[in-house]
DNA sequence: CTTGGAGTGTCAACAAGGCTGACTTAATGT
DNA sequence: ACATTAAGTCAGCCTTGTTGACACTCCAAG
């Protein structure tokens, strides 16, 4: 590549950058692995998993925030929901304000599993985080900062303030 | 930035965990959403993206060699591997040393596809590593590396070994 | 007050891409 | 000779995504 010299080379090669993609594809499934372990044993999956996330994260947020966040169809959404609904983990309560609007919440069930759950990614995180040491993981939530997309960066903002 | 602020002490929060782990997610699908649009309009999907990626990365690679990196089952696989053959994309040759071996290649246009959806991703990664900065960068690094599991480790570096 | 549109839920049908289990074929190694 | 290994295949199942169509409730604006 006819590029000048200077510090902008260095951290730019093809091969570097592709080693970047790959090693997010192996940390992101090995984050997954437990939980997705966990929830196998009780016939859910990784979409589960999400919605309880995002409801635990943001209580009280509606059913269209939830679809925005998680890019999926209404359709698809449903499914899962209905069944975690069925199931005592997640309750749908109709808005106060809008009354079409459902807020959603989890139930003690729910705040349970989503503890068992999300305690297995923070122990693999808190281990990564010891061994990597503090400026490394500054760095590495700024990468992930500057590589979310805008677009998505706005929706994650707004779960916070969907909390009503 | 010289001084690195409170490091001495490594506490993290869960909230600080939790943010790590969402940022994980979201970056994981910004750098995987271009890619599959590519892919969308010639009836290819993620799966298929996998095995040309690995396959790219180590030309002459045998099928059980990328069944362990790819963490699927041999129908899984063969499926995707199916379509990518008849579809020229692949090439499959029988093993010189052991007969019952097949080593996978990337044919004219199969390199010619992954170089579409690896420019892709690595315009994104690149635009990202500038953002954020070399130092940010090589923390990044530092803690995927360390996120990735041991095993998953050792089978990541025997993909380079089975380029006979 | 009617009417348009938004938020939600649901049915049906389909596809991708995981999985298990069972089996074949060819080649290798003991 | 025989057991094992690498690869491929068939059949069937599950989850999770997709379209498209439709109903219902409710809000807001004309």
């Amino acid at each position: 590549m006819g590029e000048p010299f200077g510090s902008e080379r260095l951290f730019l090669t093809d091969e570097q950058i592709r080693q970047g993609i790959e090693a997010m594809y192996f940390a992101y499934r090995g984050l997954t692995t437990e939980p997705d372990r966990i929830l196998a044993t009780m016939a859910y999956g990784r979409a589960h998993h999400r919605a309880i996330h995002f409801i635990n994260r943001a209580p009280g947020t509606t059913v269209t925030n939830l679809l925005e966040i998680l890019g999926v169809t209404k359709q698809s959404l449903n499914r899962v929901l209905r069944t975690l609904i069925e199931d005592g983990l997640v309750e749908s309560r109709v808005g106060k304000i809008d009354k079409r609007e459902r807020n959603l919440f989890l139930t003690e069930a729910g705040i349970a599993l989503e503890a068992r759950l999300s305690d297995a990614q923070r122990t693999r995180m808190r281990a990564t985080y010891r061994e990597a040491g503090p400026e490394a993981v500054a760095g590495f939530r700024k990468v992930l900062e500057a590589m979310m997309d805008a677009e998505l960066h706005r929706k994650y903002q707004s779960l916070r303030e969907g909390n009503s």
